[in-house]
DNA sequence: TTGTATGCGTTATCAA
DNA sequence: TTGATAACGCATACAA
């Protein structure tokens, strides 16, 4: 595997010369202070004559004059770079996470510092190591399950770095974050659900170890108990604890056999996250179990392949793009904060899910008119 | 949508009082001069008694102390950073290269600058911009079509900074590239297709636009060619261009019901990618055309959902994750090359590819028999 | 074997 | 309205 053709080709070497500040100055003929008063447009440039500034900016743009981000910090502390770390970029979740973040960056000229944890802690430390070295004016943590000490955070605000985290939260309040409203989320699949008329319907829950699995489970009861809805414990599984973020797959597909092999009848079933609920629906189609004519099957997040899995998943979305942008704008309120010396809020937000109704649930009056 | 709850809750502040070189050096009673040489295993570092070297180890770390990037560009002109450049990271053929790629720099303690040009012209050139404001020492760039003018890469050598693309190469030989092995990926789909004994197999041509739609059918009309096969010139259709990498399930969709409407029967479909191929299977499904049993379809990539679909894609796999991971290498070769003055080649690389056998195909012979 | 001095490209303070 | 100069943190040539 692998193996390859390699097709050498020819040679490369060069001078690097880039144009600094003092070359732009020398050749408008004013001084470097000019030049980074008028191109910052800091605050004394408003006394700068105006055919100095156009005199000045003509030049820095036929020089090609790119400013130096790194002799920059040295003085003004700014890095221009965030820092996003997440704990496992594989995870379907995330690629939507991170075209918020970049997009939201992108807007203020910040550019994104990538970092992956694998799921390992060491790695975690190692990377938050980095990112310090690089000085990054903010950090950003994606991640839905917890392996970080408290003292992380003190490194940080010693720092006066500013951190939010999605999809998690930090215990206490330490840190601002963004999550869904999980508890809102499962009530609103369930609901769903009722109102196809469904009544037994089985739960794959999640995890313990995930943040997301105790609100989902007590949006689902309480819907359970205001409408009157029975939940048999017997049609009640949870998935193990796995760093894996695809192990969902193969969870769902493994309870979901289980619960077949029970006998005990259920129309619907509600798994813990898409991916959970695709691999339900494989277990429920080899065992002859059509979705949703036979059971319907309702998954959580509204990752991206949801909708092109066959049949298409009805899902409790998270706006996770919009998660992205808001912790971004959360943590350059940090970092403006810091500049102008002001205090700031930490917060934290829940977002509101929305059902998402496609081809994997229907009514459970229909349920069974298949066969 | 999206409304949200909002939990303010305190107040932050600090001081950013990072411990620099001359506070170790204070610390230890040795110079800074001699700090430094230590702390950078210098050359000089060999003249340095052990015990000296122990104690200003011993205070570094004591006082947690971290070399400033930005100050050691300065001199050094070395960033630790290397520009990593997705023309859209929406398309899930993304997410293992950024896996590879990450990984390996991390290896080598570089840190990734993450950029999505979103397909848009522009942004490329914006965030060109900003990594080179950001002096990266490298540049990759992973893209399967083409909008970036020749005359951007003058800059980059200019400044001499090492580049690669990942799926996609620059007319002529002017950058190193990695891409998989597009002809034998053709060949080898449709060989499949042939060992099981389909003989009447409809395609799905990949963009114009793409640079891997041209190699592939190129594959596949060699192998035809050999092997006696006869393509149906009614049973060719290609994809029109689009920006949007997730078109291809829209296309694979509509392409599969205009060949479905033809009335000429196939046993087998050949996707141009995993997308088309998914797409592809919908449309079958939902016309009553059973995959596998009355139709067999193989896809192109194996992207990390195709193993998760129903039925599980049968598709032709591309290394991603080592194709990041050599395109690093590549660009490391580059940076080291020129800190040590020494030429180095650019390099063409192509990827074996792999066939990934699961549940879309089956043989001929039993092709119809289920129904 | 270690210390001093200098400069990398900017920005900010002060002076002119 | 603009210019000279110092300082940010580090690495190196040179001196000791």
């Amino acid at each position: 595997m692998a193996a390859e053709a390699v097709i050498p080709v020819k040679r490369q070497s060069g001078k690097n010369q880039a144009v600094t500040m003092r070359d732009v100055a020398q050749a408008s003929g004013f001084s470097p202070a000019t030049v980074s008063i008028v191109l910052n447009n800091a605050p004394l440039a408003r006394y700068i004559a105006p055919t100095t500034k156009k005199r000045i900016e003509e030049v820095a743009k036929k020089l090609g004059y790119r400013p130096n981000i790194m002799a920059r910090f040295l003085r003004s502390r700014r890095s221009h770079s965030v820092g996003v770390m997440f704990f496992d970029i594989t995870d379907p979740f995330c690629t939507p996470v991170l075209r918020g973040i970049e997009n939201a960056l992108y807007q203020s000229s910040y550019v994104p510092i990538f970092a992956d944890a694998h799921n390992q802690k060491n790695r975690f430390e190692r990377y938050l190591e980095m990112l310090l070295e690089h000085h990054v004016e903010a950090l950003i943590v994606v991640a839905n399950w917890l392996f970080v000490d408290i003292h992380l955070l003190a490194d940080l605000s010693k720092r006066n770095i500013t951190a939010a985290t999605i999809g998690w939260e930090m215990p206490g309040d330490s840190v601002s974050s963004v999550m869904v409203d999980n508890e809102a989320g499962g009530r609103l699949a369930l609901e769903h659900l009722h109102q196809l008329g469904h009544r037994k319907i089985a739960f794959i829950r999640g995890p313990k170890m995930l943040i997301d699995s105790a609100p989902r489970w007590k949006g689902i009861q309480k819907f359970a108990h205001s409408s009157g809805l029975e939940i048999d414990p017997a049609l009640v599984l949870q998935l193990p604890d796995s760093f894996d973020p695809n192990s969902g797959f193969e969870g769902g597909y493994r309870f979901t056999e289980e619960l077949l092999q029970k006998k005990k009848r259920f129309t619907a079933l509600m798994a813990f996250d898409d991916l959970t609920a695709l691999g339900a629906i494989r277990a429920l189609t080899r065992a002859g179990v059509k979705v949703p004519e036979h059971c319907s099957v309702v998954g959580f997040d509204d990752v991206p392949l949801s909708s092109l899995a066959a049949p298409s998943l009805t899902t409790v979305r998270q706006p996770l793009e919009a998660m992205g942008n808001l912790a971004v704008n959360i943590v350059m309120e940090g970092v403006n904060a810091g500049l102008e010396k002001r205090d700031w809020n930490i917060s934290q937000h829940k977002m509101n899910p929305e059902l998402v109704i496609r081809d994997s649930t229907r009514a459970a009056a229909l349920t069974g008119s298949d066969d």
